[in-house]
DNA sequence: ACTTGAAATGTTACTTGTAACATACTGTTT
DNA sequence: AAACAGTATGTTACAAGTAACATTTCAAGT
């Protein structure tokens, strides 16, 4: 079974005796169809399992209706949101999403880059601030409306939309120090630049409350059982530790399992504190206290921000923070 | 700043004073274009930014070097390393992937696919066995090899790789009832139809064991806390429980914790298995027992068959079973 | 000097849907 | 009967690469 030569409007207008304008109408303005052809049309379509041929109207036409969306990794919630959030803009809007993945490698993001916009997508959006040089270029050369969606960067490549990570992590450090705690670990994984302002904003906060800032990290990317790890060499490596804050829940999660099983009690020996606020927090016990961002509303004001951008009718701010917020738990 | 018109290889070539057969050249086989000529052409690619357009080649070229894949859902542990999987045969031999998620919803897989065709991707891989009768009629009609990865449907829709989820259940639940367990139930999310074909290992394992099979579900689709309700919903309506047997590992850590949180020991007065194996059961106290499903083995399994098929060389064989196994926790 | 052949580049026609404009046909109004 | 509006459909040219074949160029072999 080879690929069929498929199935293309001429076909279609061929066995009815009329032109394929006719077809293509049938698909793109309906109404302008009389009725009696629109449904012997219907039944060839219907029957025939008939798919237009997008290659065409990508060349004739200015605008594809797509944007290209690509994320750092297809199985961490926090993206899933994000997609979520973009299509429940999109889709209503007639836009199709190409959606590609970088697993947080920027010369994968240039790849996946490239490919979308061979496909003419009308708008891009990112999930990560640092590009490489070539990425740059191509989306500049392109003139498609850009948004870097989850962090503030200083300058945008064109757009953002996302929250203050630094601060966000100062404010929640500077809570923990509030009730007491007097040694918290930062914990982290694989430093991508999001991990990098969360640990600033961590450092920052201790030598504002006149305290040490010291940190523990793996160059594996993050996970349950690196968050175990990590919390095991944190207490080998310091002695008084009375809290964790970690770059994100996996870790704290995994940090607070190995406490339990440590019989290190979770908050009265050590405060653990996440970041992302993602389900798993909220069925451990004691329940995790963390970061809540606004991953939803990030897509659809990215999205929101594309299709106008798309449609020329651009905002004069070019960045726009969401703001974040904390559901507390019972581990600090 | 609107979508510029985009530089094409004519574009190119009329700088250089070439004609854009030199130029398109210089993208598929470079080594017939002269050393001088590949360098100029070179320079102005890199120092533009040039992408070429994919249009015209969709168009001109039967082959057109991409693969659709639809998986459910974006943030499931065991799709990401299927697509892993997928990437690490596809990305070596040239072909792109085109990226879609269904939300496990056969009315989205149906549009997503018929995206997917637009594009004229030269073969599929779907995650699901249940497709609407339009996206089977499109799929027909296209030609193109399909591959179902996951499950072993009795009648594929052309190939399939997967692993027979009904026998590994009724296999873990006997294995359940031997170390002595006598009131296990089922806890099941969302219906899709690999938890269905999980329940009807569990019931047989318990009729063949002589005991009463029951089980708890939601519709809404799996999560930690939605494990946690359903703990409860069982303790509830059963009082002499003794295990559980998750459809997931989401649903299988949620109702560990509910058991810790309510002083019900594991695994000592209560058993609990998870299905899938993801990272999270390794990092619980206590380390969780479950169903480990070779994923990242079906996707490679799945672009392999699907690149041989492409080619023209088909397997004789349409069915591949990849087996699974068990990570044996202290949860049992 | 002449042939040969391989390397480099060019020419032409083709792919399929769509914008823009043109035409045919119908029934209604004056 | 002529004029007209409105609906339905048709005609033509075009988008940007590429397959297939054609031509040019130049050094090597006789």
């Amino acid at each position: 079974m080879n690929k069929k030569k498929s199935l293309t409007l001429q076909d279609i207008a061929d066995e009815l005796g009329i032109t394929k304008m006719t077809v293509s109408r049938y698909f793109r303005e309906p109404e302008r169809v009389a009725k009696a052809t629109r449904e012997r049309i219907a039944k060839i379509v219907e029957n025939q399992g008939f798919v237009q041929n997008r290659a065409p109207s990508l060349m004739s036409k200015a605008i594809t209706n797509t944007i290209g969306v690509v994320i750092p990794s297809l199985s961490n919630q926090v993206f899933a949101s994000l997609v979520e959030g973009i299509e429940s803009i999109t889709q209503p809007a007639g836009f199709d999403i190409l959606l590609a993945h970088s697993g947080y490698d920027a010369r994968v993001e240039e790849r996946k880059v490239a490919m979308l916009l061979s496909y003419r997508v009308d708008g891009l959006i990112l999930c990560e601030t640092s590009h490489t040089s070539k990425t740059i270029n191509m989306i500049k050369q392109s003139g498609i409306p850009v948004v870097e969606a989850m962090e503030l960067p200083e300058s945008p490549l064109d757009m953002a939309v996302g929250m203050d990570h630094q601060r966000a992590s100062y404010d929640t450090v500077s809570e923990m120090v509030r009730r007491g705690c007097r040694h918290v670990i930062y914990l982290a994984a694989r430093l991508d630049n999001r991990t990098r302002l969360r640990q600033k904003g961590y450092e920052q906060a201790m030598w504002d409350a006149g305290l040490t800032p010291s940190s523990v990290a793996t160059p594996f990317h993050s996970s349950f059982t690196q968050g175990q790890a990590l919390m095991r060499q944190a207490l080998n490596n310091y002695n008084k530790i009375d809290g964790v804050f970690c770059t994100n829940d996996d870790l704290a999660i995994g940090a607070m399992q190995y406490c339990l099983e440590k019989g290190i009690r979770v908050p009265y020996d050590m405060a653990v504190v996440g970041f992302n606020a993602l389900d798993i927090g909220q069925a451990m016990k004691p329940r995790l206290t963390s970061v809540v961002t606004p991953r939803e509303q990030i897509g659809i004001k990215s999205a929101e921000l594309l299709l106008a951008a798309i449609s020329g009718s651009r905002d004069t701010q070019r960045t726009f923070d969401l703001g974040y917020s904390l559901t507390e738990g019972k581990s600090w």
